[in-house]
DNA sequence: CGTTAAGTGGCATGACATGCCAAAAGAATC
DNA sequence: GATTCTTTTGGCATGTCATGCCACTTAACG
């Protein structure tokens, strides 16, 4: 039972230290990740080697997750985004658990979290047209077993799209 | 009227032209964008010259609109998601406009939807807790002009997070 | 076939990442 | 408050990489 602790301790105990310097590389990085390490030393007023050594820290204590190209979803011929209301049945124990594992297998789902509320689950999902979705949705979403009920949420406009996580509370 | 012709042209002709290549690099950046131009050139079977050629290409056609690192939301104190849906008055015209500019500014809301469905405006909202939520529904989000209705739901478990788009559709 | 256009590969140069070590800054102890 | 210990920084050296240029290959078309 006391292994639980180390995986607990990240709830625990969120943020290990984070000084300013900290807090500007990830401000940097969330905007560029290709910044080059002198010129991201520059920006945050340090030298490039202790800079690389905080990024290097940064990644391997697991707050800097990964890096990834933002592409256009209209020029890669991703024209339609769906929120996606499911709730599963309440009944079997286990809907809950196939139905997530299903969905980590989807790469239309690119988000999925299981939330409060009238749904279980809310889902994002990408394809190229409502076609592409009636497909999907019919073919894919509605043969996973323990569905109860599925309610779609077309994007019509997109103000904002993964923004850059406020680090404004940190100090 | 003929000056809107480039403004819809993405829309009316989405992909110009994607090879094999194209997909690679779009691919192996949308996963790690920090790779270096000789190990991408190495991953998708083409030497660096013409890989970083074809990258320089997809940003500037604006295929690829940035790069961006990936941060723990636990580990650096952000440990409440919520989805926001956002009901504003049917009656002003002006209040869609007035709720999209307000949204726009703040850093809390990291993605924002016009949707079709019950709510008007979907919401993704990150905040530290529970506390700063509740000082940002109503402090903030309560006081935009022209919201009928808001209805929070809570991220109580993260399945996928901003996942890769796929890619598959592409030949 | 010859011509043209587009894309590729290799090379040279300048910039960069990365590891090492000495110096500086800060914390703790007496 | 001086000293010691710890932590972090800055500079340097080396090997790797980005980047622009040019010759070569390939494919399409007349």
């Amino acid at each position: 039972m006391s292994c639980h602790l180390t995986s607990n301790f990240k709830q625990i105990m969120p943020e290990h230290s984070f000084d300013g310097f900290d807090r500007k590389i990830l401000d940097a990085l969330q905007t560029d990740a290709r910044l080059s390490n002198v010129e991201l030393a520059e920006r945050i007023g340090l030298s490039p080697s202790p800079c690389l050594r905080r990024v290097k820290l940064l990644e391997e204590r697991g707050v800097i997750e990964g890096y990834q190209a933002r592409l256009d979803r209209d020029a890669i011929g991703l024209g339609l985004t769906v929120f996606v209301d499911v709730k599963v049945e309440r009944h079997s124990e286990s809907s809950a658990e196939t139905f997530k594992a299903a969905v980590l297998s989807l790469p239309e789902v690119i988000s999925a979290h299981l939330v409060s509320g009238a749904a279980d689950f809310l889902l994002q999902v990408v394809v190229p047209d409502l076609k592409a979705y009636e497909r999907f949705l019919t073919q894919v979403l509605l043969k996973i077993p323990g569905i109860s009920d599925i309610r779609s949420n077309f994007a019509i406009q997109t103000l904002k799209q993964q923004g850059a996580l406020p680090l404004g509370h940190l100090r």
